[in-house]
DNA sequence: AAGCATCCCAACCGCCGACAC
DNA sequence: TGTGTCGGCGGTTGGGATGCT
């Protein structure tokens, strides 16, 4: 685009922006757009924006967002979480592509899911959300746990909802996750403020990074957010039979401040 | 009860491509 | 071919809700 295309097209937004409503939607208008779409169809957005002394844009994202009547609400399931994990592992974010695939769900939506949840998580970790320790974190450990816990219910067949072997039919890790437990890991942390948990069961190991750098409400929960928080729980990862993943993720955490360093 | 911190989500913004004229 | 309009997309932000001290 050329530079007097855009200085055209801002002023063209100014103009807009002065002329039109902003802020919250009342029910008034909520109505008024239903009537409108349930008339003459959606995409004619810059028609239902004069009706409504509101932007094209914000009614089309009003409608998209809220008002379409198969939008879904409340929390994104585990098998959605799944399938926003591995989108965006392939396409990044392509925020409306992965909506496609998600039905119901809208980009927005699915956008600040990732934002609020999976980087809040590599935050944490004080981690490059684009890191490939990050990125194996969540393709070896979690987006397998998370598949194996859906499985049971799941009883359809959907390509994109793919079974542990078929999304890694080599169930190796790479090399840097098949080290030893080097278990550096001491300190207070939510393992163990967690729960008794792994007390409970023998076992003192705690995660550096994952775990220190909790904020305190998680802490004060006991609540551990992991990437896929949201309706169901991620509590009961932290349990003795997935000890084992944390320990693979002390490895990852281990050669990440290698690498950092 | 009040103040503060954090989370979460609806809505906005700026940019871009497609298309019509 | 150049210009204007429109819809779509991804990034960002404001503010209400919630929880903690």
């Amino acid at each position: 685009m050329d530079v007097n295309k855009k200085k055209s097209r801002s002023a063209e937004e100014v103009k807009n922006s002065e002329d039109t409503r902003k802020g919250p939607w009342s029910v008034e208008e909520d109505a008024l757009l239903q009537n409108y779409v349930a008339t003459h169809g959606d995409g004619r957005w810059n028609s239902v924006a004069r009706c409504l002394k509101r932007s094209g844009k914000s009614c089309r994202l009003r409608w998209l967002n809220y008002l379409r009547p198969d939008v879904r609400r409340g929390n994104i399931t585990l098998q959605e979480q799944i399938t926003i994990l591995d989108l965006h592992s392939r396409w990044g974010n392509r925020w409306s592509k992965i909506a496609r695939h998600l039905p119901g769900r809208t980009d927005n939506e699915i956008k600040n899911y990732w934002r609020t949840r999976v980087l809040k998580q590599a935050r944490n970790l004080k981690c490059d959300v684009d890191s490939e320790q990050f990125k194996d974190a969540l393709r070896y450990v979690w987006m397998p746990r998370l598949i194996e816990r859906i499985q049971p219910s799941s009883e359809t067949h959907d390509p994109l909802h793919v079974s542990p072997s078929e999304l890694y039919p080599n169930p190796t890790p790479p090399l840097h996750h098949q080290n030893g437990f080097h278990g550096s890991c001491s300190g207070s942390n939510a393992l163990e403020s967690s729960s008794a948990k792994s007390e409970d069961l023998g076992h003192n190991v705690s995660v550096p990074g994952l775990c220190e750098n909790l904020n305190d409400r998680d802490m004060a929960r006991g609540n551990m957010t992991l990437p896929f928080g949201g309706g169901d729980s991620m509590e009961s990862l932290w349990d003795d039979e997935n000890l084992w993943l944390m320990q693979q993720l002390c490895d990852d955490l281990e050669i990440k401040d290698n690498f950092l360093a």
